[in-house]
DNA sequence: CATCAATGGTCTGACACTGGCCCAATAGAA
DNA sequence: TTCTATTGGGCCAGTGTCAGACCATTGATG
């Protein structure tokens, strides 16, 4: 093994797609992740947020708006509206999900994910937090587990990322994000049942004890086993 | 706190440059992290890797040649060759380091870099690793541990990304070469004392030893302890 | 009803980037 | 010496992207 074998993690390709296809990409996702509920923000802020021209943004929009997931409204207190809503879940979906991004990749999110959810709560634990931080984890854990069938993913997501976020680093912020994004469509397309809602729920509860107190390695285990309990799932719909 | 609070995450910029910027940085990455010690790949192979045009590769292969990284030479064997050799390490070149990514920075990335590295190596020592893959990193960690101060850096990091690289996702080890790639400046312009080398040479050791056990929290908490050092080293270096 | 502020819609000139093609130089091979 | 494969160097036409300015529409407000 010589040199070069590191190299293909550094001599990359240094863009993705066109900034077109990433901006639809990236809107795509903040939909189906329930981040964006009522309506995107104005064109000229969101173009600025994400570092594209109006045009360019302009041009996702339209893709998104034709695709059936976005109404545009023109005028004051129009806007570009989320009319998405999540198709229920069906096995079919879930193997052509899979199928979409290869097993091999999915293999690598879900390594990527667990590495880095485990990782960030690992820092948040050993770092600790301030009274209204702990404030926030805790209200996050009470929206998802006492949330309904509808809500569920989307507060779940919430919940995962608000541990990432309180660690204070963008990038480890950012790197959950990415993460949970290439596991999207694999959760949506299995069903949410009420039994592993509760178990989930457990889960949770497992994770805050453990960052609360300030233990790293219960917390690192915590989110491990609950990852692999996700992982598990999707494997037994695949099965 | 509402739904906006997560956007950040999600609705980042989508770029973080123009084409030629960001190559020029990747390249400077490479060539810092010793990658590359000898000649770049030939442009059109490079070019073709890094999914830009030739063009753009060119001109930045032209910037770093008049910032004296490369000299290039053209005809049959020719090539882009490495013209750099790290700098003497002072503690100007620290500060400054440090200045120009900013303290908030600074944090960020050593937090990022602690919640990767520690998930990789968790992640390693949990899914377990097949002979071929454990001889591979006992030869990292002999080559790292033997190392002069001149290689140090190199092989150290050579060292943290096979952990990373042998958990088989390219997303985890793409992070973890970025995070690494945050702190190289800094590390540099730090001197490698024979006793910083044998201090981490232990911990090396144990990151190993317990990633051959498959214990996941032994790994977990070599690996934070090891990072621990370099951020206290570097604190030191700056107070 | 007239006005206004916020927002999407459109256009233009400039620059960045691409893909492809051919030229120039170089060192080894024949 | 001559040939040849490999590599960098240069050029061009086409497309993507940008920044900014201006137009069009809308619903609230006075």
């Amino acid at each position: 093994m010589n040199e070069s074998t590191h190299l293909a993690a550094v001599l990359r390709p240094v863009r993705a797609g066109n900034a077109f296809e990433e901006t639809v990409e990236r809107l795509l996702q903040a939909i189906k992740l329930g981040m964006v509920t009522e309506k995107l923000p104005p064109e000229r802020e969101l173009a600025a947020r994400l570092g594209i021209s109006r045009v360019t943004l302009r041009e996702a929009i339209r893709a998104l708006q034709e695709a059936g997931y976005l109404d545009v409204r023109r005028g004051r207190y129009g806007g570009a509206f989320v009319t998405y809503v999540p198709p229920p879940p069906s096995q079919g979906d879930l193997r052509r999900a899979v199928a979409d991004m290869g097993t091999d990749d999915l293999a690598d999110a879900l390594t990527f994910r667990m590495a880095v959810e485990c990782g960030a709560a690992q820092v948040l634990a050993a770092a600790g937090i301030d009274g209204e931080r702990r404030d926030t984890l805790r209200r996050r854990l009470r929206e998802v587990n006492s949330a309904g069938p509808d809500d569920y993913r989307r507060l779940d997501t919430a919940f995962h990322l608000a541990i990432a976020e309180l660690t204070g680093s963008s990038l480890l912020a950012a790197a959950c994000a990415d993460a949970r994004l290439r596991v999207t469509d694999l959760l949506n397309a299995i069903p949410v049942l009420q039994r592993n809602i509760q178990h989930a729920a457990a889960q949770h509860e497992a994770i805050v004890a453990a960052v609360l107190a300030g233990d790293p390695d219960a917390a690192r285990r915590a989110v491990a086993e609950h990852l692999e309990g996700t992982a598990a799932l999707l494997r037994g719909f695949l099965a």
